[in-house]
RNA sequence: GGAUGGGUGGCCGAGCGGUCGAAGGCGCACGCCUGGAAAGUGUGUAUACGUGAAAGCGUAUCGUGGGUUCGAAUCCCACCCCAUCCGCCA
């Protein structure tokens, strides 16, 4: 959601940010209709007036024991401009909502230019790409020749874009998920969450999937939504509050299943646990102070990189162009993971700052002084717990079909270092 | 699913259709008192929009949306949500 009063300022700038992610420019249009809805507002408002006095003089009169008859026909004719007049009211302050909240973030001023995700930075590599000295295979050859990834029967329980797994991968995920969460809670200073996988409309306005991607969400009977991510309840958790300076900065974490329709996506990415309906990921939020916010952001990345580093993966951090920065975000890191069978970069987590974008909508402020200022909202996965099975299965596989598991793993494993077949 | 009660400011909690943006309390801020603190005491303390250079002025908001009325926190209707009890259930 955009300030009004920003773009009233500032047109031609407003206009540059949306060029910028290959829209065409709108401030005309919507300061024209912002100037109509308060030419009406104003009228409605000095009737509105008129009418209140009106009233009191009803009420002093009729105390005073006075004939009112008269003050009371004024008031009806008064009564009849204000419906005439706000008439039209509805309508416009709709038509300048609706063109805010369906504009994209504006993006910080060094987010690379590009229309795609072929103009992304690469900023920093860790590690280098495994090499085997055998073939290397792909996380679902592996998973289906150990016995224990089956998409078939997942196909027929569910549908494509499912998964079972078994024995030693089903453990591997939940050891995956539970040390991730443990080293963000215990080491980076988040608080654990457990938060509703099925929230309503309002929440899913405010971290910005309504109301334009409402086809990427999965909607129950009753009129809620499955969540695509915990950072819609986490970051909804300040919603609607004026927030202390002492309360801030709030840093909130959760493991949670994540569920997205992935419509628009059929055809990719259809082998494998890659992109299902379905997946684990540990997701981090944090709700800072509007100067705070780019720090935060360096911060919580690395938060993420540490995972991917001390599972022994090969990653490296992408700065994402103009054309692939999501609609929620001012900018936004990726980290990638090198998956050998696949012989591809993979996206595995991406670190985003909102700035006030989300806080607008939620109306999350937090008072400084005698001023309530809009927070700013971030948010990381740290990291998908499904793409880090794949990537360590890929990554720390062995020539006879086994698996080598990470050390900070084992103590989730019952002490097991590798898993192979039987 | 059935029954009952209830949604008021940062929080608790009053509120006869007009003088109610709303008593009182708590909390918070500033001051007085004190060697310092506590206690006591005084003052102030909602949000949003419009308008204005500013001070200010205006408007809206008592769960949401409608209605009655010159005028609604207060009356009427619909809906939403919460609590408690019963039933069902992990």
């Amino acid at each position: 959601m955009h300030d009004i009063r920003a773009i009233r300022a500032d047109p031609d700038a407003f206009d540059r940010a949306m060029e910028r992610r290959g829209l065409t420019p709108s401030a005309a249009e919507i300061t024209g209709f912002d100037a109509e809805t308060r030419a009406t507002q104003t009228t409605v408002q000095a009737l509105l007036a008129e009418r209140n006095e009106i009233g009191k003089k009803v009420g002093q009169a009729k105390r005073a024991g006075e004939d009112t008859a008269a003050l009371e026909a004024r008031g009806r004719a008064v009564a009849a401009e204000i419906a005439s007049a706000e008439a039209a009211l509805p309508a416009q302050q709709a038509q300048v909502l609706g063109l805010l909240e369906s504009l994209p973030n504006i993006l910080d001023a060094d987010v690379p230019d590009g229309p795609d995700e072929t103009a992304n930075v690469v900023l920093h590599t860790h590690g280098e790409p495994a090499r085997f000295n055998h073939p290397a295979r792909e996380h679902f050859e592996i998973g289906e020749a150990l016995g224990l990834m089956d998409f078939a029967t997942a196909a027929k329980i569910s549908g494509s874009r499912f998964v079972v797994l078994k024995g030693a991968l089903a453990r591997l995920e939940r050891a995956l998920g539970q040390w991730m969460l443990d080293l963000h809670t215990g080491e980076h200073g988040y608080t654990e969450h457990v938060v509703p996988l099925l929230v309503n409309d309002a929440t899913m306005y405010g971290t910005g999937q309504l109301p334009k991607f409402a086809e990427d969400l999965f909607a129950t009977t009753d009129g809620r939504f499955l969540i695509p991510t915990a950072e819609v309840p986490l970051t909804n958790l300040v919603r609607d509050q004026i927030l202390a300076p002492a309360d801030l900065p709030i840093r909130a974490a959760a493991l949670s299943p994540c569920f997205r329709s992935e419509a628009g996506s059929a055809g990719r990415d259809t082998r494998g646990m890659l992109r299902q309906h379905q997946f684990t990921k540990v997701e981090m939020v944090s709700v800072v102070a509007p100067d705070a916010s780019d720090a935060e952001h360096e911060r919580m990345t690395q938060c993420a990189e540490r995972v991917l580093t001390e599972l022994g993966l090969t990653w490296r951090r992408v700065f994402l162009c103009a054309g692939d920065t999501g609609f929620s975000a001012a900018r936004t890191y990726d980290l990638e993971v090198w998956l050998p069978g696949q012989k591809a970069w993979r996206e595995i987590s991406s670190c985003s700052n909102t700035r006030d974008f989300q806080a607008r909508r939620m109306k999350a402020r937090v008072k400084i002084g005698k001023d309530n200022l809009l927070v700013h909202t971030l948010n990381g996965s740290g990291v998908a717990v499904g793409r880090a099975l794949i990537a360590v299965l890929e990554t720390h596989q062995d020539a006879e079909g086994g698996v080598t598991v990470p050390e900070v793993l084992r103590p989730y494993m019952g002490g097991l270092e590798r898993i192979a077949r039987g």
